[in-house]
DNA sequence: CGAGCCGTTCAGGTGCCGTTCAGGTGCCCG
DNA sequence: CGGGCACCTGAACGGCACCTGAACGGCTCG
């Protein structure tokens, strides 16, 4: 999963993008406003939080213009203590959550979980496909019960087929939205790693459509 | 674990922070209520030690802003002897437990760690994984029966594994939890101490997830 | 003041894993 | 039937996360 942190204070942005590396998102970030909104526009971001009063721009008409424009990721703005007229704005503007700053970074995490899990339209942080389990708070997966280790690298690319079960995934759409910015292009190190993940989860466990990319669970 | 003890007046703050750090916890102490407010939004705690009246800002108020912004570590309140109105009071404010004062110290220990267990879903004061069992009132751990003789800083951080078993704990939540506040960074101290852990518990006791952090118990 | 304990630092080592590469397999086209 | 393309696969590499033994230095206690 892909997360844009939107945060000019440098200390906090910091300290976001490790605590949300840590967890095993990517993480992209930007410091102002114009930043921000192009980022935003560009990247296909799996969510973003996004903080308001930012240099250069503020940050309520830049999640206007996204939505306007039809990006739909979750937001969870971060507001400061106790003024609730921002969030009601930001709930306008089209946020999904909001924060009040400071907060506890383990609740920012299990907000952008519940964010992320309500964006793909499942109820439960464990996901089920067949015999796969994967429990998005302790990043373990399981096959029929058995559990199974995965690589970091592993784990995001199955955990992002997870969220869309049966839909086909194209290996650029996974190199995006499991990598940060710029990487390399051709490669095959993704059909390495479907590879190594078939191995690991069953042949069938991923089918692959010729041209178009890979799917979860055979098409039966 | 880390505990937040709010009391203004010196001489039982001085003394209830020493006796906590005796008992093997992270203090960190504030003596009024913006002070008390501000750690507890920002700090991740395993539990608070409350005191009612404080200078600056109400207990209870602290309180119930911690609860509506979804903190929920366990709080413990002091009260004054036999106000029972207070009590009251502070379990609806979101309080989970009550002690009158003045009170022994062994009671308000012992309550704690009846509030820590609860908070993590344990039943008993003894954890469990595997082979290790530790003692939550003694801080004695033993492998399969024989006493294993712990420094401070090694039981801290096994006592937190142990609140939180199968589960992956990063490097940086261990340093908030085993650490008061401001710890440098770039150290491997937790590297190092978890080697020894692991040479007094056996090798396959604590498993790394690179990239992520450790988990007590294999996989298996 | 000296001894021992223990948390920390440092330097060097080890092994994992993301990546690359070379060659193979099977599908689709003519 | 043959060639080409998309994808697969086993092996190997190399960087970096993590490990480890040793030494340091602050602390407590006799």
């Amino acid at each position: 999963m892909r997360v844009l942190v939107v945060e000019d204070e440098p200390g906090i942005g910091r300290h976001l993008e490790e605590a949300l590396t840590d967890a095993g998102y990517v993480v992209d970030r930007a410091a102002d406003g114009e930043e921000a909104h192009f980022l935003g526009d560009t990247e296909p971001y799996d969510a973003v939080v996004l903080d308001l009063g930012l240099p250069k721009r503020d940050g309520l008409s830049i999640l206007r213009a996204w939505r306007a424009a039809g990006r739909n990721f979750p937001v969870l703005i971060l507001t400061a203590r106790g003024s609730w007229r921002e969030k009601v704005e930001g709930i306008d503007a089209g946020a999904d959550d909001y924060l009040a700053k400071p907060f506890a970074t383990e609740e920012l995490l299990a907000r952008l979980r519940a964010l992320l899990r309500r964006a793909s339209g499942h109820a439960s942080p464990i996901l089920r496909s067949g015999a796969i389990e994967l429990d998005t708070r302790t990043a373990r997966v399981t096959l029929n019960g058995a559990p199974v280790t995965l690589t970091a690298l592993e784990y995001r690319i199955l955990a992002y087929l997870m969220h869309r079960p049966g839909q086909i995934v194209s290996q650029s759409e996974l190199t995006e939205h499991v990598y940060a910015q710029d990487f390399d292009r051709d490669s095959n190190t993704i059909e390495v790693l479907i590879g190594r993940l078939r191995k690991k989860l069953g042949r069938e466990a991923i089918s692959t459509v010729r041209g178009l990319g890979y799917r979860l669970s055979a098409p039966a």
